[in-house]
DNA sequence: GACTTTCCTATTCGTTTGAATAAGACACTT
DNA sequence: AAGTGTCTTATTCAAACGAATAGGAAAGTC
């Protein structure tokens, strides 16, 4: 016997709203576009979520979700390396992830432009946390990994790591190759690993 | 006398257009809250623009242009720096080009996550020279700057120098510091050139 | 000073939007 | 099998949207 029967839907209407908003805003997207594509009725998301607002929060939570358990046990496994090559195999696994789900990022950029009631929330509840993990681990990297320098750093990193995937259409059209290829998130990673934390001290 | 009285109206709702439209993304904008920050009627706009999309080509030619020109003043003034000096100047350029127009980043942003008319028209018309220039002036630079790595050096090097100013309300909200402050840019220019391009061959 | 072109405003239309409502279908308990 | 709470659909509403229209004001021309 099934407890929920709704979460089911609650979950496909979450992950529709997830492709939608990443891809068109918070103000592009209609709850209508979602229901659809959930194979839902547009008045299932007012019964679910009760608002669009709502919706993009559970959307919100169910990405940040992903990224904080999948970051955790990215972790476990890479606890006794050495600082440096800790730092590498954290930003390659940052850029995995920001292949395999660019409407992290999207969203992130879609929100953080304006002074927003959902801007603050987001912060808040979820970029702060993540925000903390960044700088913890790169910490003692000497060069220009310093604390002062952590906003910098942060922002370099997540836009050097998940623009080419969050505007993926762009890029097939502009150089010809689709960064969602394997091969390509691997050399992007290496890239983006070998640039941010140099193998040798300058 | 004045030639067209009417281009000052146009270039007062470009502007609008370009502020509107970069933190709002195309369908979160309305044409009324455009006309209103211009100080026009919204009429006016269909007569200047006739749709929305072509105000929204307007103002993309426009902060294309600015970019274009800035940047060709500043290769001017370095065009006999050596290669890697080179390279380090244009990326602290194009940092504080990032600072002073985030708009250029979000609009790419926007519509580089959809297949969409806006998204070829923009890669045709504008991306694509903004791509030619980059690659050759990054060319023979060593290290990992070889040509089959230009479309991921590229999205790096844009997504490095601007996502900060780009998500500015959120910077501040989340690390406390104001990203477009004076010295917060020249810092940021100051890691990112150096991260990229290292002064010493490893 | 009448005429013409350019610029701008006011009003209106058909759509689409998020949300509220009421009623129906389903699962489950008793 | 009747009843109860959960889930879903169908319908409706006011608001906001892009765009078209018609008409008026201003500027330039003859």
């Amino acid at each position: 016997m099934k407890l929920q029967q709704g979460e089911e839907s609650r979950q496909r209407i979450i992950n529709a709203a997830l492709t939608v908003f990443s891809s068109s805003g918070f103000s592009g997207s209609s709850t209508r576009d979602i229901a659809t594509r959930a194979g839902a009725n547009q008045g299932l998301i007012t019964y679910h979520f009760q608002s669009k607002e709502r919706l993009w929060q559970a959307a919100a939570d169910h990405i940040f979700a992903m990224v904080a358990s999948a970051m955790a046990a990215q972790m476990m496994t890479i606890n006794d390396l050495p600082p440096r090559d800790k730092s590498r195999e954290m930003i390659r696994f940052y850029v995995r992830f920001a292949a395999k789900h660019p409407e992290l990022f999207r969203m992130m950029v879609d929100e953080g432009t304006q002074t927003d009631g959902r801007m603050a929330w987001l912060v808040r509840t979820h970029i702060k946390p993540l925000y903390a993990t960044f700088c913890h681990m790169t910490a003692d990297l000497g060069d220009q990994w310093s604390e002062e320098n952590f906003p910098y750093l942060f922002y370099t990193m997540v836009g050097a790591s998940s623009l080419i995937f969050a505007v993926a259409p762009e890029c097939r059209q502009l150089t010809g190759i689709d960064p969602m290829r394997e091969a390509a998130v691997a050399a992007h990673a290496e890239i983006v690993a070998n640039l941010l934390v140099p193998s040798l001290s300058k």
